[in-house]
DNA sequence: CTTCTGACA
DNA sequence: TGTCAGTA
């Protein structure tokens, strides 16, 4: 039985789908943050998950963090599925990605990052408060 | 017409 | 990063 198949993203796609230049993503390939398969002519084929690390790059860029920084953060699609750690690492991530945003009523669950951090946060301060409300 | 590599106001 | 050149 057949996995989600592998289908070739053209550069043309990547760009519409990433909102990113290919001049941008060249620049990503040539610092070893994605790795593209080529076809026979050379052509860059993304696969879904490039896609995917392209968004996160994009990100973290416009989070202030550096090339550097992104590549360590990121390790290699390989170390991903050998390191079981590397994608509890990940879900840490994406924790705090979701968690900024805000969080006006926990009604709309539609972010459960949020309302998991920010029950986690608040964990303390409640206790605190009924704390002083005992005494 | 689009992508690719290398180079540079 | 943008962009121009010269290919494929």
């Amino acid at each position: 039985m057949s996995m989600k198949k592998d289908k070739h993203i053209t550069m043309r796609e990547a760009k519409e789908r990433t909102g990113l230049t290919s001049r941008q993503i060249r620049y990503y390939d040539e610092q070893n943050l994605i790795f593209p398969a080529r076809s026979k002519g050379n052509q860059r084929l993304f696969s879904e998950s490039d896609l995917q690390r392209l968004l996160k790059i994009k990100k973290l860029l416009a989070a202030g963090n550096s090339i550097e920084t992104i590549r360590l953060k990121m390790k290699t699609p390989q170390a991903k599925e050998i390191d079981p750690y590397a994608q509890l690492s990940e879900f840490e991530d994406s924790i705090n990605d979701y968690a900024d945003e805000e969080l006006d009523s926990l009604y709309p669950v539609s972010n459960r990052f949020a309302l998991l951090k920010k029950l986690t946060f608040n964990d303390h301060d409640i206790n605190d408060q009924e704390f002083e409300e005992e005494n």
